[in-house]
RNA sequence: GUGGGCGUAGCUCAGCUGGUGGUAGCACCGGGUUGUGGCCUCGGAGGUCGUGGGUUCAAGUCCCAUCGCUCACCCCA
C-alpha cells in the first residue's frame, strides 16, 4: 500500500513554495498601498451559506462542492461568502463606511482536474465593501493590473457590465427570444442552456454558437439607465488611470451574485484556464445574506495555481535564488560535532543560518554539502585544529583560509565569528 | 458526468517488427586529492517495467480488465 496525494490535490514542495511565497509577498505590498486589511477566516462554512450567495441553481453549488451533508457544512468553494458572512456578523459596517479586505487561502470544489485546476486551489481574494462609485471599480481594477505587471505577467484585461436586477430580467428575455430563434443551429450544450442559464450561450466555445450569437442582443445596450452611466463612469475611470482594456459583450459570470461590473484577466498560455483573476460587482450580496441594506461591493480573486505556472514558464530557465547559509560548520570527528553544535546555535541565536553536519563524513563530502546550502564560509573544526583550541575559516567565494581561535566560551566564539562573517 | 493520451530508477526519459531491463541525463553515495565544495574523471547504489489476467517456447513490447496520472468537454480562479 502506497499513499499518495489524491486526484485533484497538490504537494508544493520547496522549490515550488519559493515561487509562491514571492507572489504572496509582491500581492501583501500592493495591497498595502491601497490600503486593504487581511481577514482569515475558516474554511468551512454551513452550505447554506454557499448556496444562498452564490446560487441554488450554480453547477458550483449544485455539483461541485465538498459537502458533509450530514452537518450541514461545506469546504468553502470561493471566498466572498465567507467574508461577508464575517462582515456582517462583526459589523464591519460600523466601524469604517467603506471595508478594504483581502485573504489568502484554499478554495475547494470538486470537478473534474485539469490544467490551470485542482480540487484545492488557492485563492487571492480582494473585497471593497460599502461602496458603489465607479471610481471605486476603476481603481480595484487597476490594483491588480498593477500587481499582475508586479509579477512580470503579460495578461489581458476584459470587462463588460451584465446589469442588475432592473435590467437583466428584460435582457434575458429578450436574449431567450432570440436564441430560440435559431435553436436548430445552436450546439446540444447550448440549447439546454436557453432555460437553464441563457447567458452562458454568449460565451460557448463552440464556433458556430460563436458566431450565431454575434448578433444576438448585447447586454451593455440593454441597461438600465443607472447602470449604463456607471459603467461609462468605470471605462472613464480605467481611461484616467491608463488601465488598457477591452470591451467583452460575451463575457458572462457563473456565480448569481454578480452585478454591474465584470472583468476578467486573461492568459493565453494555460491551455483552457485563460483566466487568471476574475471578479466583479456584487451589489445586493451582503443584504441578500442578512447584513445591513444598500451595502454594495465589488470584489475579485486570483487564481494562485495558475498565476504560479505562468510564473514558472516565464522563468523556466532561471533558477530560483535560494537562501545562502552564512556559515557550514565542518566536524570531523565526535569531539568537533561536540564542539560545532553549541557553536552553531549561537550563531542561529545572532540571527544567522548556520548550519553542519552530525555524521562526521569525510570533509570532501561535508565541503560538498556546504556547496549545496550556498554557504558563504565553511568552519573546518578537525582533531589538529582542536588540539590547538583552533578552527579553520574558509570563505567558499574567495577559497581564502585563516585560522580561528576556539578559545572561551561558544558564546564567546560565536559572538567573535559573527563579526568575521 | 463524457471523450482522448500516457504509466520503465527519486526526477526527465530511451527501449525499433515480442528474444537477458539502459555505460542514458539530472540527483544521490564513494574514490582520484592519507583533511577541502563547484569543474573534470572513475566507480557504486537504486526497478514487483502501475496492478491482475490472457496469447506465446518467450511479453516492458501484443490482447483484455483494473487502478493511477494527464489533457480536453462541462464549469470556473
Amino acid at each position: 500500500m502506497k499513499f499518495q496525494t489524491i486526484n485533484g490535490f497538490k504537494d508544493i514542495l520547496p522549490d515550488e513554495a519559493a515561487l509562491w511565497q514571492r507572489l504572496e509577498q509582491t500581492a501583501r505590498s500592493i495591497f498595502r498601498r491601497f490600503g486593504l486589511q487581511e481577514v482569515r477566516v475558516p474554511i468551512v462554512e454551513s452550505t447554506e451559506l454557499f448556496a444562498r450567495a452564490i446560487g441554488e441553481a450554480t453547477d458550483v453549488v449544485e455539483k461541485e462542492m465538498y459537502t458533509f451533508a450530514d452537518k450541514g457544512l461545506t469546504l468553502r468553494p470561493e471566498a466572498t461568502a465567507g467574508l461577508m458572512r464575517a462582515y456582517i456578523e462583526h459589523g464591519l459596517h460600523v466601524q469604517q463606511p467603506v471595508q478594504r479586505l483581502f485573504t489568502i487561502g484554499p478554495m475547494f470544489r470538486h470537478e473534474r482536474p485539469q490544467k490551470g485546476r485542482q480540487r484545492q486551489f488557492h485563492q487571492i481574494d480582494v473585497e471593497l465593501i460599502g461602496a458603489s462609485e465607479p471610481g471605486l471599480d476603476a481603481e480595484l481594477i487597476a490594483m491588480a493590473q498593477l500587481l499582475l505587471d508586479d509579477l512580470g505577467l503579460k495578461v489581458s484585461l476584459e470587462i463588460n457590465s451584465i446589469g442588475c436586477p432592473q435590467c437583466r430580467p428584460a435582457f434575458r428575455q429578450k436574449l431567450v427570444q432570440h436564441l430560440h430563434d435559431q435553436q436548430e443551429q445552436l450546439c446540444a450544450d447550448c440549447r439546454r442552456r436557453i432555460n437553464t442559464n441563457p447567458l452562458r450561450t454568449l460565451d460557448c466555445k463552440n464556433s458556430q454558437c460563436r458566431s450565431l450569437v454575434q448578433d444576438a442582443p448585447s447586454i451593455v445596450d440593454n441597461l438600465c439607465q443607472d447602470c449604463a452611466t456607471h459603467f461609462a463612469g468605470v471605462r472613464c475611470g480605467l481611461d484616467t488611470l491608463a488601465v488598457p482594456y477591452q470591451l467583452n459583450r460575451f463575457m458572462v459570470r457563473g456565480l448569481d451574485y454578480y452585478t454591474r461590473t465584470t472583468f476578467e484577466f486573461i492568459t493565453a498560455d494555460l491551455g483552457a484556464q485563460a483566466a487568471v483573476a476574475a471578479g466583479g460587482r456584487y451589489d445586493g450580496l451582503v443584504e441578500q445574506l442578512g447584513g445591513p441594506k444598500n451595502t454594495p461591493g465589488i470584489g475579485f480573486a486570483l487564481g494562485m495555481e495558475r498565476l504560479i505556472l505562468l510564473l514558472e514558464q516565464q522563468q523556466a530557465e532561471q533558477d530560483i535564488a535560494r537562501d545562502r547559509a552564512d556559515l557550514f560548520a565542518a566536524a570531523l570527528g565526535d569531539k568537533a560535532v561536540a564542539t560545532c553544535a553549541p557553536l552553531v546555535h549561537e550563531l542561529r541565536k545572532h540571527g544567522l543560518y548556520a548550519t553542519m553536519d552530525y555524521s562526521s563524513r569525510s570533509l570532501k563530502a561535508q565541503m560538498k554539502q556546504a556547496g549545496r546550502v550556498k554557504a558563504r564560509f565553511a568552519l573546518i573544526v578537525g582533531e589538529q585544529e582542536l588540539d590547538k583550541q583552533e578552527a579553520v575559516l574558509r570563505n567558499m567565494d574567495t577559497q581564502e583560509q585563516t585560522a580561528f581561535s576556539l578559545h572561551g566560551a561558544s558564546k564567546d566564539v560565536a559572538a567573535r565569528l559573527t563579526k568575521m562573517l
